[in-house]
DNA sequence: TGCGGTCGTGTTATCGATAACAATGACATG
DNA sequence: CATGTCATTGTTATCGATAACACGACCGCA
């Protein structure tokens, strides 16, 4: 606290203290060259006048935010909840601070959001997908700092991207489905426009079978993103009113998966006997419900750290450039008593 | 960008449109008064020049961020994810970015949370619960900014709190259970010194339960929050064996609740014939599970709509300071099939 | 004793935008 | 025609911390 109410600045601690102020900036910082003794006594001193440290100040002359930028559709999707905490995880320990966006799932909200976000001057930013706008890309382009495309492969990233291929995942899932002898499939999703990585499932799911010469697959299309269990029950619905010979249908989420498998099963079907299910994301209820779901981890938590530890590195070193610039996260599929 | 090959600034935007640099800020502002086809053509030029307004910059000067600084236990909690978008949403036509932190249910990690969001000089704060450190409540205290506490009815609010008594959602579910008819209870939940809210949740049920000649109440008590399926499962599996009497259990999450029931009925119980259950929060799982879970709905996103409302409401308005202190959000009793 | 090196500390200029104030021109009004 | 008002634009100093440089004290070693 200052003589005037003001709250105290670096100055005011310093006089306190009888030192420069270059002396408590230096003892505010683990390698500035201060004797303890000194740095011990004006912690002290700080502490007890109130002394916030500015941090905004301080990045103005050092150019150096200490944010790390992330762009993920939702904070509600477990999936990308725990993408963002592998991503805090891992950059924390570096002094970084994730910035946090979130766009529902709309495009032209997340070329807003990184608009917004660099304005912040991140050290680095992390999007979802590798579909975005014009502008969202050339913003992502000049901002002359790592960009990381997660959640997906982009056959022409930004920068660099962390990820897997989504139409791998629902091809991996068909093939699963061909194996266990299923005949007659459909596929329960969100609109097209706003989910790309869910479409991308979708289609490798419809690919791969109908090449196996299983089609026609069915499609279920509720409205958009996120698509949880309210929207897997009405799905379920529709599908037994339209295809009702079914036999197995994967849906774009685990939540879709759990409220589809609960309807079927108001409705009389046994699961898998009548319908298998399948989801996608691996969220917690699905080991959990009865019958246990079948679903393919994309291990979100991975991609974050991955996701991460690659940034921590390109700040550390910004040498490291020529290092490969796709990190492949496997999605493994969990095969349980559902299909 | 500029002839060495720095990122452009305000002047250089400036220099190439022709006007002064104070002219460039007032065409960034809306409120600055620049004549409409300057504005336009300086913003157009200043786009094609990859220009990046500053946020930090200006931040520096004007001494106002735009953030709101929040601080949650978890964000792969539904919970809080949904406090954490109704914040958003409520603060974000105001020019307000929200800084997320989360403290993964420890209140010391809530201390050094608090202490680095507020380096970065929020204009507001918003943290989860009532109990903290001495340190963590004495940084409030003194940061001269609207401080809020969320989710909990603090008999000595630092500042102003929005929120329930978590006591009362557990008595809600006693009064509940005693209605039903229900005789021999029990709580599974976590360990104390974590989670305030899910002990207080614990305490109003089992007092209203042993006021009602009701008791004892069994506890089981499982590890640190998050208290998730797999946690309730196990509950499950340590309530049959030391309590088999037991006709209703409350659990302190849906997602713990969820768990709980599958393995009672993995077990062969029948819900609630067998044994009731019910959870707090409102997660969709509940809605969809079989049979639908009994739980309180906590009305999280309104928590962060209220909270986002009422800071916008002080920053405009710094003189409404007088208003009431708390914002009651009621929780609602959602009654379904499993009890 | 003299020299170079290290350690701890101080001085000055600076990061990029903007508040506060000043100045200009256009127009209205008496 | 003089004066006042308004809208628009420019000039200067400043927010709070720190990089870069300077300097003195002290050390070891020849």
């Amino acid at each position: 606290m200052t003589t005037d109410g003001s709250p105290p600045r670096m100055a005011d601690v310093a006089r306190a203290a009888g030192v420069s102020t270059m002396t408590v900036s230096r003892a505010f910082r683990s390698d500035g060259s201060v004797s303890d003794k000194r740095r011990d006594e004006i912690l002290k001193i700080a502490e007890a006048m109130g002394y916030v440290f500015d941090r905004g100040a301080s990045e103005m002359r050092t150019k150096k935010t200490g944010f790390v930028a992330v762009c993920v559709p939702s904070i509600n999707n477990p999936n990308f909840a725990d993408t963002v905490r592998g991503l805090t995880d891992a950059v924390a320990a570096h002094d970084l601070e994730v910035l946090l966006g979130y766009t529902n799932y709309q495009v032209d909200r997340e070329e807003q959001m990184i608009r917004q976000l660099l304005r912040r001057k991140p050290e680095a930013i992390i999007v979802t997908g590798g579909a975005h706008t014009l502008a969202a890309r050339t913003l992502l382009e000049r901002a002359r700092i790592p960009v990381i495309e997660t959640w997906d492969e982009p056959s022409e990233p930004v920068g660099y991207s962390v990820g897997f291929s989504n139409a791998i995942a629902g091809e991996m899932m068909a093939d699963h489905f061909i194996a266990r002898g299923y005949r007659r499939f459909a596929f329960i999703g969100g609109k097209t426009e706003n989910d790309t990585r869910g479409v991308a499932r979708r289609r490798g799911f419809v690919r791969k079978l109908e090449a196996a010469g299983l089609g026609p697959v069915h499609l279920v299309t509720l409205g958009k993103p996120p698509i949880e269990a309210r929207h897997g029950a009405e799905g379920a619905r529709m599908l037994l009113e339209m295809h009702p010979q079914t036999e197995a249908v994967m849906c774009v989420s685990d939540g879709a998966a759990f409220g589809a498998m609960s309807e079927f099963q108001r409705l009389g079907l046994s699961i898998p006997g009548d319908m298998a299910v399948a989801g996608f994301g691996a969220f917690e209820v699905s080991a959990y419900a009865i019958p246990a779901i079948t679903t393919i981890d994309p291990n979100a938590h991975v991609i974050g750290q991955t996701a991460g530890t690659l940034i921590v590195q390109l700040l550390r070193d910004p040498a490291s450039h020529a290092m490969k610039r796709h990190a492949a996260i496997e999605p493994t599929l969990v095969v349980r008593q559902s299909t």
